[in-house]
DNA sequence: ATTTGACATCCTACCAGTAGGTAGGTTAGA
DNA sequence: TCTAACCTACCTACTGGTAGGATGTCAAAT
C-alpha cells in the first residue's frame, strides 16, 4: 500500500469516527508516520483530501455492492449482506462516511457536495434495484414506489448506526435492521 | 429572554446546523452581541455549555411531547405530530440536536454522554408509550416488541433528517416519514 | 559507463489565524 | 457594598498551509 492509499485509509477512519471537523492533518501525520507538511504533497488541502475520500469510499462500496448483486441469493439476503457491511465497521466505532459527512454538510466546502450527493444517489439506486428484484421474485412485497422504500431503508440504516454508537448499544442496531428486513418480507 | 437563554438558543441552533466541533465561542458572541470572554461568565467552558444544551433541548422536547400526549387524537396522529416537530426545524436546516451530537459522540467530553443517553432514552420511552397506546386502541399493529419499533422509528427519523438536508431534498423526508407511518397503521 | 536533469517524496522552519480560556478592571442595580 | 454582567488585553495550543532545501530514483544525453 503506497503512502497515498495509507493516508486515505487513516483519514477515512478518522472521518468515520470523529467527523470532518473532528480531526486535523497533525492526527493523520502521527498515525501514518510522516511529518505534517509532507501530507500536502499528496493532498494539497484538506478539502481536496475530503473530495478524494468521498470518491474513494463510494467506489469501494460500489465494488462490494457489485459483488453482492451477483450472489445467488434472494433479494432480502442481499439487503442483509449490505447491512452486514455496515454492521462490521460499527464494531470499530466506524459509521458510514457518507452519513458522517451528511451531518457536517453545512460546514463543508461546496466542492465536496457533488461527490456526497453522488454517494447517496448511488446507494439509493442500488437499493432500488435490489428491492425491484425482490418484488418481481415475490420475496419482497412493497406498497408504493420502490425509491421511497430505498430512501426509508437508507435512512433507517444511517440513523441506527448513529444511535447504536452513541448509546453504546450495538444490539439495538441488530434489532432495528432485523425488524426492517422482516417488514419487507411481508407487506412493507 | 435573558442573556443565558439567548446564548442557549443561538448555541443550540449552531450545534443543530454545524455540530459541536463546527462552531466556536466567537460565533456565539457575534450573533448574541456580547464579547467572547463575557460568554464564560454564563458558561465557564464549552463542555458545560454542551451539557446545558442537551439538558435544555431534552426538557423542551419533553414539554412538547407532553402536550402531544394529551391531545384527543389517535396514536398515529400523535406520531405524525412528533414528526412534524422535526419537519418544521428542517426548513431552517436544523436537524435534531441529539442526532447531531450522536454523530460527534467520539469527540465529546465524557461528561456530556449521560445527558445524551438520557435524551435518546426519553425519546424511545415516549415513542414506546404512544405505540403501545395505538396497539391497544387497534390503530396500530406491530409484530415484535414495542421498544424495537420505537428504535426503528427514531432511527428512520434521524437518518431521514440527515439525508434530506445533505441531499437538499426535504420532500424525501416527507415521503419516508409518510411511508413509515403508513406501515404502522397496517401490519408493522 | 557516466553524467545530467527532472521529478517524487520527504524534511525543518515558519506563518497567520483561530481555538478555548484567564486576569483583572468597569459599571450598574439592589 | 456586594454582586451580576459586562469589558479590554492577553495567553497558549493548535489549525491548515507555505517556503525552501535534502535525498533518491530513473531516464535521456554525453
Amino acid at each position: 500500500m503506497d503512502m497515498r492509499e495509507q493516508i486515505l485509509t487513516i483519514a477515512q477512519h478518522l472521518v468515520q469516527q470523529r467527523g470532518f471537523n473532528g480531526f486535523s492533518y497533525a492526527d493523520i501525520a502521527e498515525e501514518v508516520g510522516i511529518r505534517k507538511p509532507s501530507l500536502h504533497h499528496h493532498f494539497p488541502s484538506k478539502v481536496k483530501l475530503g473530495i478524494a475520500l468521498i470518491e474513494n469510499y463510494t467506489s469501494q462500496l460500489e465494488t462490494e455492492l457489485g459483488r453482492i448483486s451477483v450472489l445467488p441469493i434472494t433479494a432480502d439476503a442481499k439487503l442483509a449482506s449490505y447491512i452486514a457491511l455496515y454492521r462490521t465497521s460499527l464494531d470499530a466505532d466506524y459509521i458510514c462516511l457518507g452519513g458522517m459527512l451528511a451531518s457536517d454538510v453545512l460546514t463543508l466546502d461546496d466542492s465536496m457536495l457533488p461527490g456526497l450527493k453522488r454517494f447517496f444517489a448511488m446507494s439509493i439506486e442500488w437499493l432500488s434495484k435490489i428491492l425491484s428484484e425482490g418484488e418481481s421474485m415475490q420475496h419482497i412485497k412493497l406498497k408504493g414506489p420502490v425509491t421511497d422504500h430505498a430512501h426509508m431503508l437508507l435512512s433507517t440504516l444511517q440513523g441506527a448506526l448513529m444511535i447504536a454508537r452513541a448509546s453504546g448499544d450495538v444490539a439495538a442496531f441488530d434489532r432495528t435492521t432485523a425488524l426492517i428486513l422482516a417488514s419487507l418480507r411481508r407487506k412493507g
